[in-house]
DNA sequence: GCCAACGTTGGC
DNA sequence: GCCAACGTTGGC
């Protein structure tokens, strides 16, 4: 038994909320361009779960959260011209660019707020907190992960 | 819309 | 391999 690790992933609500995460079902994971996030999908295994943060949003905040249903795997709109995240230096022989699938678990009732959540002292040292984390796909620790999704299904 | 923080690019 | 310039992210 593989320990199950914990993620976040970030999406701009207005490109792509929980609630089309929710009516979707399944989604991958597609469009990240950034070396660190490639090696945290690439460290996800099945089973995991990870949280769905709504970034630029009002407000920006935890919205709820999903389970990798599939592992890293090429992205080929890496490669695609027509995509609008087409990346010149990727091939299918070379794919640089990973994504993975995701499932819907659960929408927390309420938003929890990067505001409120930055003034619980148990989340103290979360990545998403600290100041200038633009990361968009990070790794959460399991006991931020459990206080998140105690407050979240609270309410 | 501002701007701080961070990543990437490219000249040297 | 340094680092300045530039681009992007994302909270406010």
């Amino acid at each position: 038994m593989i320990k199950k690790q914990y993620w976040l992933f970030k999406s701009e609500p207005t490109a792509y909320s929980i609630d089309d995460m929710k009516k979707d079902k399944v989604t991958y994971w597609d469009g990240v361009r950034n070396y660190q996030a490639r090696n945290n999908m690439q460290s996800m295994q099945k089973g995991d779960l990870a949280l769905f943060h709504h970034s630029n949003a009002n407000p920006p905040g935890i919205a709820g959260f999903v389970e990798i249903c599939k592992e890293a795997y090429p992205d080929d709109t890496a490669w695609d011209p027509k995509s609008r995240y087409c990346f010149k230096k990727s091939s299918p022989e070379n794919p640089i660019w990973y994504r993975v699938d995701v499932k819907f678990v659960a929408k927390f009732p309420e938003v929890l707020a990067l505001g409120d959540l930055k003034e619980n002292r148990k989340l103290e040292g979360m990545v998403l907190l600290s100041k200038g984390s633009r990361l968009s796909v990070q790794p959460v620790e399991k006991k931020y992960f459990e206080v998140i999704r105690k407050l979240g299904l609270k309410k």
